[in-house]
DNA sequence: AAAACTTTGTTTAACCAATATACAAAGTGA
DNA sequence: TCACTTTGTATATTGGTTAAACAAAGTTTT
């Protein structure tokens, strides 16, 4: 059954607007909000009204005067509730206590020793517990969780294949619901990275977005029309996959020549690397003190990871990309053969209003975007498309 | 100004959902329609009658009973007004006269010999005059024209770049407009073959597809959650610049190792082809004589062909892959190839709900979207999304 | 300092689309 | 013929937005 109209989804249309325009502008008066989304000033009334009962909401006193009475200001109350967002990265769990604007309140962090299921579980319930227990008191209490995961995940949180993890068909979701009682979101790392700069980060404004994160291998989320894009059964964005040499170094996957072979970690494997590094910060180390090798390994990276970019600009025409994960902080070795050869093969309509940039939350990008999928979840979004 | 809710948009909404409901269903009651939306019956039946004053539904009389008063049944009219269609190729312009379904009234056809502008808008001019007179009298009229042209597209129907015609920065939309006086959309040749296969091929009940046309060049549709994705500034899709030889063949966009080099009719020439065949047809006839020179090239295609999708499949993962063009009539050739890389390549997930089909509109896909762009534009879709 | 003007936010009455409910019309099956 | 089903319409109610008037609280002009 479709969506219809009534006057009870008119009103849930308008309650949205005025509080989504309230929490990205915050500082509005009533009448400065009935300017900007066209309401009457009478429906923006009751309808902050209802706000404030919800808590969502708060008066702030009044504002100056332009010539008339002063202005009332509002502002969204990002204490009504907090959640918290957590990342499931290959050697380590971590995790942001944060309010519903995103702003971190506590920080959690844990090695992983093992990645079978009870024991990872088992880390996930003594973090949550403890930022639960760490929360302080506001109207809603925790309102959510949500979870990045290095795999992929279907609509219903089913974690499908996380090769990393050796996790097949895992129910997170499910397991984590029924332990905690509240709504649980779980997303690919990549899509909650990319929520986290749209939302916080660079990505202000934007409405086509691609994150790369770009680590042990590479994954990307897609932010289309200012929404993630997830693909048909939830798992688009398996760039790391995608052939950049017809007939280059067989991969696990099956393929030959995918990106994340030559743009990712996996490339020190691949490289005859005369160092005894094989993670990134240390080679960054070694970059650092002038070795050539090092500095060489990271040039052809950077070379290769333009070439993937190029293929995702040509077919995607995003307005902004951002770099995350661990390889950004080689930013300093990988930014310039990268730019050099996005700037030599995009297509010339491309280059004009295309920005790249390396992201500004670093590592907590994926858990903070994936606390914002929770916080979303509980303020909902309705609109309409014409 | 953002779309706000009142009385207005909830009747736009319903109107909207029960004249797309008839649209896409046929032969409904209004009891039918009622079940199907979850709309009231009464809100139903003042909605049909209004459609009926707007020309849009037709009542055709009663249908069978199923133990009860036989129900009225109501169809789209179709014929309420008629829409032009047009493509435009390299070598040839060909339009279609639709009605509001996509069933082809007349068709034209003719020969481009220059690509100037004046050359081919009087070209232009004369095939849609003539189709217009040849149109049959309904209440409307002609509602619109679509034409699907081979190059980027902005979101004002300017012609930013087609290389092919040597246009740039054309006006077409502005300049058709101008001279006709009823509603044009311009579209990439791909976008709208897109649409064409989605709504009157094989993409019924699809979310998310991919056309991928191969001719003298490659050009991908995006369709995203049952729509057109035109990325940030109207030209996603440009999927024939994706590089799959990192140093590979130089390509005339800059890049190298560009997919149309080895999968569309441009690896004619780089091919040491000994056979006097540098166009499609030829070559399949010369493979349907048992050439071996013939047959090893399509397979060689073939092959490429399939690298490139699997890219594609890795990061837009769609339900259908529909593929168009003039090589899609190589199909025979090319279809065992490519299916074998893809099955290779291609992620496990990927594959278990990917259907991988070649045009059922054959080279009518094109103009039939974009006929079909004129009639969505005349129709409206208001909806609404949580 | 008083008067005139501005700006903000609320109150009031009117409007109108969807809905539940009752009802009329037109069929089936025993 | 009678009981039941199904379809489609008529009626009164509900509840949201809106325009307009208004009250409150400023600033600017005289």
């Amino acid at each position: 059954m479709k969506v219809t109209g009534d006057q009870a989804l008119v009103k849930k249309i308008n309650k949205s607007l005025i509080l989504h325009t309230i929490r990205k502008h915050a500082e509005l008066s009533r009448a400065r909000i009935s300017e900007m989304t066209g309401l009457n000033k009478a429906t923006v009334s009751n309808l902050v009204a209802e706000l404030q009962e919800d808590q969502l909401v708060l008066e702030a006193g009044p504002g100056e005067s332009s010539g008339g009475r002063k202005p009332l200001i509002l502002h969204f109350n990002a204490m009504a509730g907090c959640v918290i967002g957590m990342e499931l990265r290959v050697k380590q769990l971590t995790a942001v206590l944060c309010d519903l604007n995103g702003s971190v309140l506590r920080e959690a962090e844990s090695p992983l020793l093992q990645h079978d299921l009870p024991y990872v579980f088992e880390a996930m319930q003594t973090m949550i517990a403890t930022l639960i227990d760490a929360a302080p008191l506001t109207h809603y209490g925790i309102l959510g969780i949500g979870v990045g995961v290095p795999g992929m995940v279907d609509e219903h949180g089913l974690v499908l294949f996380a090769p990393n993890l050796g996790w097949e068909k895992t129910p997170l979701r499910e397991l984590l619901e029924e332990k905690f009682s509240i709504p649980v979101i779980i997303d690919n790392e990549a899509n909650s990275g990319a929520l986290g700069e749209l939302n916080f980060g660079r990505g202000e404004d934007v409405r086509h977005l691609l994150y790369v994160s770009a680590g042990s291998g590479i994954g990307s989320g897609i932010i289309i029309g200012g929404e993630l894009y997830k693909g048909s059964r939830g798992y688009a964005g398996e760039t790391g996959h995608m052939c950049i040499e017809a007939e280059g170094t067989p991969c696990s996957c099956g393929s030959r020549g995918c990106w994340e072979l030559y743009a990712s970690e996996k490339a020190y494997d691949l490289a005859a690397l005369e160092l005894p590094a094989y993670h990134t910060r240390e080679l960054i180390r070694y970059a650092d003190q002038g070795n050539a090798a090092a500095c060489q390994q990271f040039a052809v990276m950077g070379t290769y990871f333009g070439i993937g970019l190029t293929n995702l600009i040509n077919s995607f025409n995003p307005e902004l990309i951002v770099i995350g994960g661990a390889l950004s902080e080689a930013r300093e070795w990988l930014e310039g053969p990268m730019q050099q050869v996005v700037a030599r093969r995009t297509l010339p309509y491309h280059k004009q209003q295309l920005e790249i940039a390396f992201s500004t939350l670093g590592s907590r990008a994926a858990m903070i975007g994936a606390g914002f999928s929770a916080a979303m979840h509980f303020l909902g979004h309705t609109r309409v498309m014409m």
